[in-house]
DNA sequence: GGCCAGAATGTGAGCGCTCACAGAAACAAA
DNA sequence: TTTGTTTCTGTGAGCGCTCACATTCTGGCC
């Protein structure tokens, strides 16, 4: 340690470069911001230096001067699941676009708490705008007091009280899985759960249900998993218990899919020739699963784009709730659904284009070819 | 806008929080940063209003008085990956459990001026210490100079020239793959890489290679992927038509291992009945695939823990370059490798419990028993 | 020349905090 | 009382930068 005044830091100031270029801070502050009113030769000089001595501004030092901040922060939870890690990297993605800087900070608990931690965290580093995702399903009103005048975005997630967000939305997206197996005829169809807390989970869940009280039919056996492979198979193992007549089964995730294709593989039953399986996510392997997983993609990328975007609006105009519409998932049909092959009692009308009901046996609906990537 | 002689943040500051207690601001810098000298009453009073007004340093403007950060910074490529993206997860883990920030750059193309953007990026927000994960093999001798007197870590990277480091042992991790191949009884084994500028690629290749050799065994074909299953089923269909005697594939990751599966299962070839195949990584699903895939495990938590421990250690002592020695991965024996029963003109020991080495052929060395956690 | 608009450049002050040091208070020893 | 010693508290200055304003320099016009 040296015994200097004050410990300076080695780095080059403006007042370095303005000496070196034989000007003033401030012109040299000017064209490091691209400022009018400085002459060409000046500004010449002055580029030169800069470059010479390899400046760089220091952002703590703007920061604190402008009151101003290009970092945004990013509070996330489970970032070693899919759709987590996933907003992580296409929210950093989407900033980076705008010329933001990006913070991160994870939760490693399902409390308010920590929550407050991270966002206390962000905020103490001046972001000037926070990200939220945090998956389940808690009453988290204080949080806007938490974030004080700093603007917050919910991405994909809701946390009780009226906020700008950004969703994807899992009910139509498991509609969709769900009236993808209605229209290959199957009547009785069976869900595997995500776990208790997640909203996804619960959202999803409400999609099947919905779509098949929407067409008359009764809903299958429900069993919950954790989102892991495992815990899919497992539950498949209980829902075999209680299968009835069922057909097919919609599962909340992909990793479960796999799991339940095991089990079901296991016990002798086939996919799709005895059961379909409709899985979420569309993770990059589903394609090359045994057989190549139907599932629904979501579009994360977009979602992080819009993040952004519904963040940056709101530093333009606080008061407003600029409400994006919801993302749309989409069906990517693979090879683990196929029409239904066991025999029905009942003929249902499934609803396409108003085409009348059908007499016996199931209808196909028009189907997009298959989009394999 | 407001006409005010200047825009003030809304935001209290401890001139505020001194104002309300009755005493200095000095006193109240004091209290928060836990420093003697402080009677307990002030004390008491001080953080009364602190917790009250739910005061929050400003950590731009501490960073800019001390010239200290509490933020480290980490540069990744390709998070979509699944190495990069755990490694970015648990760099994160890892700075959080030591009471550090985290801030996010990630590099979107391979150009050695894109990581001097992200590194510039980061050092100009003034971050205490950077990672940096860069998979691919290239010259970034200038990185030290781009970091200047900002301490860096490559993470299981090399950039060509002497820095600290924290690496996984790659090329040990492909030879346990290779071992427990030849263990098994297979004498000719293929190897499905993975894309070419990848270090990572290279070490796996080259640990394959070795262990080949060192058992005075002739190597294989090889492909090459560019890590996705569909590259491995497209990699694997090329490589059958150079098969020959093969009974094992060791692929560069679990991914590729699944394309490389489905590929062998289409073509009528069973596995592990008619080809072993080992992967690595050991993604979350790889003990659902079908068969189970075996594969060899990297500790990203401990690669995290310890690249931030070797940050740290350079902060105190900055002369010392603090290599860490590698981490060793595992194997995760599953079902997709199974012992050779192709015929062969040599008979191989399947090496249980120390049976002695057969008459022709081979030698063996001595094994640890292969742990599966 | 005189005057003025406008461009170019420079000068204080302050963002919120910490450091170094200066005082003030409390208490004991001389 | 004086002096010293310890504990507590307050005061200037400055971190690197930008803002608002002041000043100087141009050139054009009457």
């Amino acid at each position: 340690m040296r015994s200097s005044p004050r410990k300076r830091s080695n780095n080059l100031t403006i007042n370095d470069v303005a000496a070196l270029a034989g000007v003033s801070y401030q012109t040299v502050s000017r064209v490091l911001n691209a400022m009018p009113h400085v002459s060409a030769t000046t500004r010449e000089r002055v580029q030169t230096v800069l470059r010479q001595v390899g400046f760089r501004p220091n952002m703590t030092a703007r920061q604190l001067a402008t009151q101003r901040s290009t970092t945004v922060g990013l509070v996330t939870f489970a970032t070693s699941f899919f759709g987590p890690s996933q907003i992580m990297v296409n929210s950093e993605h989407a900033a980076k676009e705008m010329g933001l800087s990006f913070m991160f900070s994870s939760i490693v608990e399902q409390s308010a708490q920590e929550v407050r931690r991270a966002v206390d965290e962000l905020c103490a580093h001046q972001v000037c705008g926070i990200l939220i995702h945090l998956p389940w399903v808690v009453d988290l009103r204080d949080l806007r007091e938490v974030c004080r005048n700093i603007p917050m975005v919910a991405v994909d997630s809701n946390f009780g009280f009226k906020c700008p967000s950004v969703f994807i939305d899992q009910e139509s997206g498991s509609r969709k899985a769900t009236r993808h197996l209605i229209d290959l005829g199957h009547r009785k169809i069976a869900y595997l759960r995500g776990p208790v807390f997640w909203r996804a989970a619960e959202l999803r869940y409400r999609g099947w249900w919905k779509e098949l009280k929407a067409k008359g039919l009764e809903p299958g056996p429900v069993e919950n998993g954790d989102w892991t492979a495992e815990s899919g198979f497992e539950a498949t193992k209980r829902l075999q218990k209680k299968w009835g007549e069922c057909t097919a089964i919609v599962v909340a995730n992909d990793q479960m899919a796999l799991g339940s294709i095991r089990a079901f593989e296991e016990s002798g039953v086939r996919v799709p020739k005895n059961v379909s399986v409709v899985g979420f996510d569309d993770i990059p392997e589903a394609g090359f699963y045994r057989p190549p997983l139907s599932t629904i993609k979501q579009d994360f990328a977009a979602l992080g784009r819009l993040s952004m975007q519904c963040l940056m609006a709101q530093l333009q105009s606080p008061p407003e709730y600029p409400r994006i519409r919801p993302i749309q998932p989409t069906l990517i049909e693979r090879k683990s659904t196929g029409s239904c092959s066991m025999p029905q009692d009942s003929l249902v009308n499934t609803e396409v284009d108003g085409a009348p009901p059908v007499s016996r046996g199931r209808r196909r609906s028009a189907q997009q070819p298959s989009s394999e990537e």
